[in-house]
DNA sequence: CATTGATACAACCATACGGTTGTATAACTT
DNA sequence: AAGTTATACAACCGTATGGTTGTATCAATG
Protein backbone atom coordinates (compact mmCIF):
# COMPACT_ATOMS: atom_id res chain seq x y z
CA UNK A 1 0.00 0.00 0.00
CA UNK A 2 1.23 3.57 -0.75
CA UNK A 3 2.14 5.24 2.21
CA UNK A 4 3.67 8.83 0.91
CA UNK A 5 2.95 10.43 -2.21
CA UNK A 6 4.98 12.22 -3.74
CA UNK A 7 4.35 15.28 -5.89
CA UNK A 8 6.54 14.92 -8.79
CA UNK A 9 8.65 18.82 -9.47
CA UNK A 10 7.60 20.46 -12.42
CA UNK A 11 8.65 19.29 -15.87
CA UNK A 12 8.91 22.25 -17.86
CA UNK A 13 10.57 20.28 -20.79
CA UNK A 14 7.42 17.84 -20.76
CA UNK A 15 4.87 20.90 -20.33
CA UNK A 16 6.16 23.35 -23.05
CA UNK A 17 6.76 20.43 -24.84
CA UNK A 18 3.41 19.55 -24.71
CA UNK A 19 1.97 22.68 -25.52
CA UNK A 20 3.98 22.71 -28.80
CA UNK A 21 1.93 20.99 -30.96
CA UNK A 22 -1.55 22.54 -32.18
CA UNK A 23 -3.39 19.39 -32.08
CA UNK A 24 -2.60 18.38 -28.24
CA UNK A 25 -3.19 22.40 -27.34
CA UNK A 26 -6.82 21.78 -29.07
CA UNK A 27 -7.62 18.90 -26.76
CA UNK A 28 -6.44 20.75 -23.91
CA UNK A 29 -8.65 23.23 -24.93
CA UNK A 30 -11.66 20.97 -25.51
CA UNK A 31 -11.08 19.06 -22.13
CA UNK A 32 -11.68 22.32 -20.40
CA UNK A 33 -15.62 21.90 -20.74
CA UNK A 34 -16.19 18.64 -22.28
CA UNK A 35 -16.28 15.13 -20.74
CA UNK A 36 -15.26 13.22 -24.04
CA UNK A 37 -13.05 9.88 -23.72
CA UNK A 38 -10.13 9.42 -26.50
CA UNK A 39 -12.24 7.83 -28.81
CA UNK A 40 -14.80 10.88 -28.83
CA UNK A 41 -11.59 13.49 -28.90
CA UNK A 42 -10.16 11.78 -31.80
CA UNK A 43 -13.18 12.10 -34.10
CA UNK A 44 -12.35 16.16 -34.06
CA UNK A 45 -8.95 15.46 -35.89
CA UNK A 46 -7.79 14.20 -39.11
CA UNK A 47 -5.42 11.29 -38.23
CA UNK A 48 -5.53 8.01 -36.76
CA UNK A 49 -7.11 6.97 -33.34
CA UNK A 50 -3.66 5.71 -31.88
CA UNK A 51 -2.29 9.32 -33.18
CA UNK A 52 -4.40 11.33 -30.61
CA UNK A 53 -4.10 8.51 -28.44
CA UNK A 54 -0.46 9.18 -28.04
CA UNK A 55 -0.90 12.64 -27.90
CA UNK A 56 -3.01 12.29 -24.91
CA UNK A 57 -0.70 10.25 -23.25
CA UNK A 58 2.08 13.54 -23.87
CA UNK A 59 -0.41 15.34 -22.12
CA UNK A 60 -1.16 13.56 -19.36
CA UNK A 61 2.70 12.90 -18.59
CA UNK A 62 3.08 16.60 -18.86
CA UNK A 63 0.44 17.03 -16.28
CA UNK A 64 -1.73 18.94 -18.44
CA UNK A 65 -4.97 16.18 -18.60
CA UNK A 66 -5.90 13.78 -16.94
CA UNK A 67 -7.87 10.32 -17.55
CA UNK A 68 -10.78 8.92 -15.65
CA UNK A 69 -12.45 5.56 -15.97
CA UNK A 70 -15.91 5.54 -16.19
CA UNK A 71 -17.59 2.88 -18.02
CA UNK A 72 -15.79 1.31 -20.86
CA UNK A 73 -14.48 5.01 -21.46
CA UNK A 74 -11.88 7.09 -20.12
CA UNK A 75 -12.73 10.27 -19.68
CA UNK A 76 -10.54 13.59 -20.36
CA UNK A 77 -10.01 16.14 -18.31
CA UNK A 78 -7.81 19.24 -18.52
CA UNK A 79 -5.84 19.99 -15.31
CA UNK A 80 -6.09 23.51 -14.36
CA UNK A 81 -3.11 23.09 -11.79
CA UNK A 82 -1.06 21.89 -14.55
CA UNK A 83 -1.79 25.18 -16.88
CA UNK A 84 -1.08 27.47 -13.54
CA UNK A 85 2.10 25.48 -13.65
CA UNK A 86 3.19 26.52 -17.10
CA UNK A 87 1.64 30.25 -16.79
CA UNK A 88 3.75 31.30 -13.80
CA UNK A 89 7.04 30.38 -14.94
CA UNK A 90 6.06 33.25 -17.64
CA UNK A 91 4.88 35.10 -14.89
CA UNK A 92 8.55 34.52 -12.88
CA UNK A 93 10.27 35.81 -15.91
CA UNK A 94 8.12 38.61 -16.23
CA UNK A 95 8.13 39.22 -12.67
CA UNK A 96 12.59 39.43 -13.50
CA UNK A 97 11.81 41.79 -16.11
CA UNK A 98 10.17 44.39 -13.52
CA UNK A 99 12.89 43.60 -11.37
CA UNK A 100 15.42 44.88 -13.83
CA UNK A 101 13.21 47.82 -14.22
CA UNK A 102 13.48 48.60 -10.99
CA UNK A 103 17.04 48.15 -10.58
CA UNK A 104 17.67 50.61 -12.94
CA UNK A 105 15.37 52.96 -11.90
CA UNK A 106 17.22 52.69 -8.53
CA UNK A 107 20.38 53.19 -10.13
CA UNK A 108 19.60 56.56 -11.69
CA UNK A 109 17.80 57.72 -8.67
CA UNK A 110 21.45 56.89 -6.91
CA UNK A 111 23.57 58.38 -9.71
CA UNK A 112 21.19 61.71 -9.18
CA UNK A 113 21.74 61.90 -5.66
CA UNK A 114 25.35 61.36 -5.83
CA UNK A 115 25.31 63.92 -7.84
CA UNK A 116 23.94 66.81 -5.77
CA UNK B 1 12.34 49.60 -49.61
CA UNK B 2 10.00 47.78 -47.13
CA UNK B 3 6.48 50.12 -47.55
CA UNK B 4 4.53 47.76 -44.93
CA UNK B 5 5.40 46.20 -41.98
CA UNK B 6 3.45 43.12 -40.79
CA UNK B 7 3.55 41.98 -37.91
CA UNK B 8 4.01 38.17 -37.62
CA UNK B 9 0.86 35.92 -36.19
CA UNK B 10 2.26 34.11 -32.96
CA UNK B 11 3.51 31.07 -33.62
CA UNK B 12 2.57 28.82 -30.62
CA UNK B 13 4.09 25.49 -31.65
CA UNK B 14 7.20 27.62 -32.28
CA UNK B 15 7.38 29.62 -29.01
CA UNK B 16 6.51 27.02 -26.85
CA UNK B 17 8.87 24.51 -28.71
CA UNK B 18 11.67 27.11 -27.85
CA UNK B 19 10.35 27.33 -24.06
CA UNK B 20 10.70 23.48 -23.87
CA UNK B 21 14.53 23.42 -23.70
CA UNK B 22 16.35 24.07 -20.34
CA UNK B 23 18.94 25.67 -21.87
CA UNK B 24 17.35 27.81 -23.83
CA UNK B 25 14.81 28.98 -20.66
CA UNK B 26 18.22 29.74 -18.99
CA UNK B 27 19.11 32.03 -21.94
CA UNK B 28 15.94 33.74 -21.76
CA UNK B 29 15.97 34.30 -17.91
CA UNK B 30 19.76 35.35 -18.24
CA UNK B 31 19.20 37.65 -21.21
CA UNK B 32 16.48 39.55 -19.21
CA UNK B 33 19.09 41.64 -17.17
CA UNK B 34 22.30 40.52 -18.88
CA UNK B 35 23.33 42.52 -22.09
CA UNK B 36 25.56 39.39 -23.16
CA UNK B 37 26.29 38.47 -27.00
CA UNK B 38 26.42 35.50 -27.98
CA UNK B 39 29.91 33.92 -27.31
CA UNK B 40 29.44 35.19 -23.35
CA UNK B 41 25.96 33.30 -23.25
CA UNK B 42 27.45 30.41 -24.48
CA UNK B 43 30.22 30.38 -21.92
CA UNK B 44 27.73 29.55 -19.61
CA UNK B 45 26.90 26.29 -20.91
CA UNK B 46 28.52 22.91 -21.17
CA UNK B 47 27.96 22.80 -24.68
CA UNK B 48 29.77 24.26 -27.75
CA UNK B 49 29.58 27.64 -29.30
CA UNK B 50 27.99 26.90 -32.25
CA UNK B 51 25.11 24.53 -29.80
CA UNK B 52 24.35 27.76 -28.05
CA UNK B 53 24.06 29.90 -31.10
CA UNK B 54 21.32 27.50 -32.58
CA UNK B 55 19.52 27.59 -29.11
CA UNK B 56 19.65 31.60 -29.51
CA UNK B 57 18.46 31.03 -33.16
CA UNK B 58 15.52 28.93 -32.18
CA UNK B 59 14.32 31.52 -29.51
CA UNK B 60 15.05 34.50 -31.90
CA UNK B 61 12.51 32.77 -34.71
CA UNK B 62 10.12 32.05 -32.05
CA UNK B 63 9.87 35.62 -30.87
CA UNK B 64 11.78 35.49 -27.59
CA UNK B 65 14.61 37.55 -27.91
CA UNK B 66 16.08 40.17 -30.18
CA UNK B 67 19.74 40.55 -31.09
CA UNK B 68 21.23 43.90 -31.81
CA UNK B 69 24.52 44.61 -33.20
CA UNK B 70 26.78 46.51 -30.53
CA UNK B 71 30.42 46.82 -32.50
CA UNK B 72 31.67 43.15 -33.53
CA UNK B 73 29.32 41.73 -30.89
CA UNK B 74 25.61 40.64 -31.28
CA UNK B 75 23.56 41.44 -27.60
CA UNK B 76 20.94 39.17 -26.92
CA UNK B 77 17.74 40.78 -25.03
CA UNK B 78 14.72 38.84 -24.04
CA UNK B 79 11.62 39.74 -25.60
CA UNK B 80 8.76 41.01 -22.82
CA UNK B 81 6.10 40.97 -25.68
CA UNK B 82 6.87 37.82 -26.61
CA UNK B 83 6.62 36.31 -23.63
CA UNK B 84 3.30 37.91 -22.91
CA UNK B 85 1.95 36.32 -25.83
CA UNK B 86 2.76 33.32 -24.28
CA UNK B 87 1.47 33.77 -21.27
CA UNK B 88 -1.85 34.91 -22.88
CA UNK B 89 -2.76 31.35 -24.19
CA UNK B 90 -2.38 30.00 -20.80
CA UNK B 91 -4.53 33.02 -19.27
CA UNK B 92 -7.24 32.30 -22.01
CA UNK B 93 -7.43 28.70 -21.39
CA UNK B 94 -7.87 29.52 -17.25
CA UNK B 95 -10.51 31.99 -18.67
CA UNK B 96 -12.29 29.55 -20.58
CA UNK B 97 -12.20 27.01 -17.41
CA UNK B 98 -13.50 29.79 -15.27
CA UNK B 99 -16.69 30.11 -17.95
CA UNK B 100 -16.78 26.09 -17.55
CA UNK B 101 -17.62 26.90 -14.03
CA UNK B 102 -19.99 29.71 -14.31
CA UNK B 103 -21.95 28.09 -16.90
CA UNK B 104 -22.31 25.15 -14.77
CA UNK B 105 -23.63 27.09 -11.48
CA UNK B 106 -26.07 29.09 -14.28
CA UNK B 107 -27.24 25.47 -15.01
CA UNK B 108 -27.72 24.82 -11.06
CA UNK B 109 -29.34 28.19 -10.75
CA UNK B 110 -31.63 27.92 -13.16
CA UNK B 111 -32.44 24.46 -12.40
CA UNK B 112 -32.83 23.06 -16.11
CA UNK B 113 -33.00 19.51 -17.31
CA UNK B 114 -29.95 20.26 -19.14
CA UNK B 115 -28.12 16.68 -20.08
CA UNK B 116 -25.04 16.72 -22.36
C1' DC C 1 45.31 45.49 -45.66
C1' DA C 2 46.32 41.60 -42.75
C1' DT C 3 45.06 39.91 -38.33
C1' DT C 4 42.20 38.99 -34.58
C1' DG C 5 37.63 38.46 -32.46
C1' DA C 6 32.65 37.48 -32.77
C1' DT C 7 29.15 35.55 -35.23
C1' DA C 8 27.00 32.70 -38.85
C1' DC C 9 26.22 28.70 -41.44
C1' DA C 10 26.72 24.00 -43.65
C1' DA C 11 27.31 19.12 -43.20
C1' DC C 12 26.92 15.40 -40.50
C1' DC C 13 25.31 12.03 -36.68
C1' DA C 14 22.33 9.97 -33.14
C1' DT C 15 18.09 10.17 -31.06
C1' DA C 16 13.32 11.97 -30.44
C1' DC C 17 8.91 12.95 -32.52
C1' DG C 18 4.54 12.53 -35.09
C1' DG C 19 2.38 9.69 -37.74
C1' DT C 20 0.97 4.84 -39.40
C1' DT C 21 -0.90 -0.27 -38.85
C1' DG C 22 -1.54 -4.31 -36.19
C1' DT C 23 -2.34 -6.80 -31.98
C1' DA C 24 -3.67 -7.12 -27.03
C1' DT C 25 -6.31 -5.99 -22.92
C1' DA C 26 -10.51 -4.28 -20.27
C1' DA C 27 -15.30 -3.59 -19.64
C1' DC C 28 -19.92 -3.66 -20.82
C1' DT C 29 -23.92 -6.44 -23.61
C1' DT C 30 -26.45 -10.45 -24.99
C1' DA D 1 -19.12 -17.39 -22.65
C1' DA D 2 -18.99 -14.87 -26.80
C1' DG D 3 -19.16 -10.63 -29.00
C1' DT D 4 -18.59 -5.65 -29.14
C1' DT D 5 -16.70 -1.30 -27.75
C1' DA D 6 -12.97 1.64 -25.84
C1' DT D 7 -8.43 1.95 -24.80
C1' DA D 8 -3.50 0.61 -24.77
C1' DC D 9 0.74 -0.63 -26.71
C1' DA D 10 4.46 -2.29 -29.94
C1' DA D 11 6.83 -1.95 -34.22
C1' DC D 12 7.87 0.65 -37.90
C1' DC D 13 8.87 4.91 -41.01
C1' DG D 14 10.17 9.62 -42.39
C1' DT D 15 11.43 13.96 -40.63
C1' DA D 16 12.83 17.21 -36.98
C1' DT D 17 15.90 18.18 -33.17
C1' DG D 18 20.15 18.84 -30.44
C1' DG D 19 24.54 18.13 -30.61
C1' DT D 20 29.24 18.05 -33.09
C1' DT D 21 33.23 20.03 -36.30
C1' DG D 22 34.71 22.85 -39.99
C1' DT D 23 34.54 26.85 -42.91
C1' DA D 24 32.99 31.58 -44.11
C1' DT D 25 31.64 36.29 -43.12
C1' DC D 26 31.97 40.69 -40.77
C1' DA D 27 33.77 44.32 -37.79
C1' DA D 28 37.43 46.48 -35.08
C1' DT D 29 42.60 47.02 -34.68
C1' DG D 30 47.70 47.13 -35.59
Amino acid sequence: MVVSMQIAPPDFDRMFGALADHTRRDIVRRAIDSEEGVAELASHYPMSFAAVQKHIAILERAGLVTKQRIGRRKVVRTNLEGLRVARRLLDQYEELWRGRIDRMTELVTEAKEADR
